[in-house]
DNA sequence: TTGCTCCTCACGTCACGTGAGGTGGC
DNA sequence: TTGCTCCTCACGTCACGTGAGGTGGC
């Protein structure tokens, strides 16, 4: 019998049969004159018993270890061992579809979650389009999406809220000019403090809603941490340093 | 924000950040002054996205595809396409697991099913372990094994009301000796076609099981086949022929 | 000075797939 | 002569992991 009847009667490549020769598993025939590889019928039995391994979800090292002869390891072991490690993949692939149904229940846009979408229209009917940190507040409810359900639903209240309401949302867009301006000035200005003492009450309910999330102590406790650290990033020095100086307010207020 | 950061901030390491990088999943950010890469927040944002997706089971490639904006390729479709993907595979699972559990139920060596083991015993006592084919007899039953299950039932059967009669197993021993005694002499020598012949009521109720099954029409239309050239692997000429015998007697008393 | 983070290659992982270039048997 | 099977390298796949060797900031 060549490789490539073996291989046939097995259900296999011959690439297969060669790559188990490569690493060991099974034995180098003897060759006929031409240089082919002649097997026996101990081989066929042999590759068999791989693949029946294979098939069942062991890797070539734990298939190899499994029909060595001594038996150093149970082979009820390594069952009980795969079965759980099979239990993990089949919930983890459970989980994934079970999400990818809830995204595929809702109409509209996948690519957000429908809160994001409407939060984010709201906000360009806030500020307008010509805003200079309209891109910026946007791109901030990306990093809403993926926090906890509990800890996102309450944020984007937070938002809805606050642009619901005409005196806010005048407010906030106003905040959000002079927030841009922050952008050349020093860290040490007094404009910063002042415009970070201003927003206190106005904008930053979300940040708020986080750190109560954060006290509360479900999801993750430095939820609003990293989200400061994010929204920040790439700021000038002088806005980094005001959201500090928000951030330090509202830790006060909500303590 | 250094790829320290962003990678903590995402949960991921810093060369899945430059492997996104390379791949052009995620921009290259501007560098600072020390040639560290700056990420901005939109660098976060996208990031984040990116793992959503790969978190469900999307390859970077679709990832990238389901990120342009052009949205060439429905998102919708792309999820509906992936879970089906993910049903298939929770099945293969399944069927893993159901297998293993099988294997576990039942007591003693795991590595060959019961009927094997049983009837390899019995092989040993009928020939004795001086037997010259014992061994390649003790194979065949390796082959088996792959069969499903009616086909292979029906073989074990035949091996056990064979090898449970006296006589049968006399005779067996008997043609089994001769069978090896084929091995030096030549295709053509009428002793081959003699055993044929006279192991044709005796020896091979098993093949004859296959022959049927395969006349049924359920299982493996060629599993005969296979297991004929299977089993005539790395014989001697004369052997082989006279496998060749038997298998034309079986097929004309099973039509 | 020490420890930490960052940088760029570049090879390794896992179980094979896929040519590349050549030879033997019908 | 043509088509099929076999042979041996050896690079490619996929999403990163893991050093190797070196540099900047506290």
């Amino acid at each position: 019998v060549r490789i490539g009847e073996l291989a046939e009667l097995v259900g296999v490549t011959t690439r297969t049969v060669r790559h188990y020769h490569h690493v060991g598993l099974l034995p180098e025939p003897a060759r006929s004159a031409n240089g082919y590889r002649a097997y026996q019928l101990r081989d066929v039995v042999r590759l068999f018993r791989v693949r029946r391994l294979v098939e069942l979800g062991l890797n070539l090292d734990e298939v190899a270890d499994a029909l060595t002869d001594d038996e150093s390891r149970d082979l009820r072991e390594i069952f009980v061992d795969l079965d759980a490690e099979l239990a993990l993949q089949e919930q983890e692939i459970r989980g994934r579809r079970h999400r990818i149904a809830s995204l595929l229940a809702a109409e509209g846009d996948l690519s957000v979650s429908r809160d994001h979408a409407e939060v984010s229209t709201a906000l360009g009917a806030v500020f307008g389009p010509d805003h200079p940190g309209l891109e910026r507040e946007r791109l901030v409810l990306g990093l809403v999406e993926p926090l906890s359900g509990a800890e996102s639903g309450r944020i984007w209240d937070g938002y809805r809220s606050l642009l619901g309401d005409e005196q806010f949302a005048a407010q906030m867009r106003r905040l959000g000019e002079r927030f841009e301006e922050l952008a050349d000035l020093a860290p040490d200005d007094p404009a910063v403090a002042r415009l970070a003492e201003d927003a206190r009450d106005v904008v930053g309910p979300a940040v708020l809603a986080l750190a109560q999330e954060d006290a509360v102590g479900d999801g993750d406790p430095h939820a609003a941490e990293r989200m400061l650290r994010a929204v920040s990033a790439g700021m000038a020095p002088a806005q980094t340093r005001c959201l500090e100086l928000m951030w330090r307010h509202w830790q006060q207020a909500s303590s």
